[in-house]
DNA sequence: GAATGTACTGGACTGTGAGTCCAGTTGTTG
DNA sequence: CAACAACTGGACTCACAGTCCAGTACATTC
């Protein structure tokens, strides 16, 4: 019936929406494969294990939140040269992001493969941290440029701050699951707005 | 061997210990009763099920989150009696906690059961729920109470304001167990102490 | 001191899901 | 037409959750 390789991001569109409404665990290859219409060995074809699935799907998920980052921070820049108004703007922009996913953000995926520990080999850990490690040297670059013409009111650790988006975002995630408020992530993002308009002040 | 009802209790400290260690999922019984020394039916003579040695094991460490920031935020406020002061000395002392908390913070356990949804049952969901409503509260009097001489330098709705804490600390252990360094949470938990610092201003 | 209940042991059994192996089939490409 | 990629289908092993139950050691109650 099918053609090509596109089976394989079938078999991800299916695993990733299974994923997001149950869980990792709570998804089995059985349902996947029969969702997808394809056999047992089908499955295994294209991922040796689930293993490979998960690191796939991180994959993908790290490579959308690295464009929505993108987008999102160059539409910013675009509105306003400013590089604080810019970030306040972007965050805006990422609190509505969050507010308009359907059914729930990829970020569990991140979450979940950090609390399932031994679940997972070494290579999905490593691609979990190296993703974070990117926001933060990204977020970092943002708030030195910010840094370079505001002053600090507080002395903070700019790698820190740099980890607080992903913080807020994966934290905001799991209180939006455990409360069932749809808003909740985004709101937690306004809050970090709010900290970084208050943390720099025009320079005197 | 043993000798009343103090086998449960055993039960749960061998089951948190590998859970921490390892994920929900990754935890299996036959390793729980082996450690414990005890057999399979011993086990489910305590437990019905898993789901019901998660709901233990959620409700235990609810109960020593709670009394820890009771602890914390009674002894702060014995230091010093104005409210923004004592939240700010709570949040360096629970940042403390945080890192001196060796083999990683049970917190987890609230974001695992937050992504793993259909895994257990809607006990555990409510459970976790009602934590973080609990603590939401708990922190939103507080930050009424600080309103109330302090002005906001920012409008921020106070219930968000009150989950920040629990998205902080739940964000942050994300990071410290992805990134694997162990002052993560601890750090930004005290970003949230800057921000909450700079929130409010002296009453004009 | 017989009866009852609690806290188990130990073992057999079912079911589900992951993962392996492999022989065979279909469509595409050189 | 040969070779390869992308599968199908089925048999199998293993681990783990969960069920059922008969038996047992110990303590408490009548």
């Amino acid at each position: 019936m099918a053609g090509k390789a596109d089976t394989r991001a079938r078999i991800l569109d299916i695993a990733e929406a299974a994923v997001l409404e149950k869980g990792f665990e709570a998804t089995s290859i059985d349902e996947i494969v029969a969702s997808a219409g394809i056999s047992r060995g089908g499955f295994f074809y294209h991922f040796p294990d689930k293993n490979a699935l998960a690191r796939a799907m991180l994959e993908r998920y790290i490579a959308t939140e690295d464009k929505l980052y993108d987008d999102i921070f160059a539409r910013a820049r675009a509105l306003d040269d400013d590089p604080l108004h810019a970030m306040l703007i972007g965050l805006k922009m990422l609190a509505e992001a969050l507010e308009n996913m359907p059914q729930g953000h990829p970020g569990c995926v991140i979450a979940s493969t950090a609390y399932q520990d031994r679940l997972f080999d070494q290579g999905v850990r490593d691609l979990n941290r190296q993703a974070i490690l990117g926001w933060r040297a990204r977020f970092r670059a943002m708030f030195e440029e910010i840094e370079s013409s505001y002053d600090l009111r507080e002395t903070v650790d700019l790698d820190a701050l740099g980890d607080m988006v992903s913080s807020v975002v994966e934290g905001g995630l799991v209180l939006q699951r455990a409360l069932r408020e749809h808003n909740a992530a985004s709101q937690q993002i306004m809050l970090l707005r709010s900290y970084i308009k208050l943390l720099f002040a025009p320079r005197a």
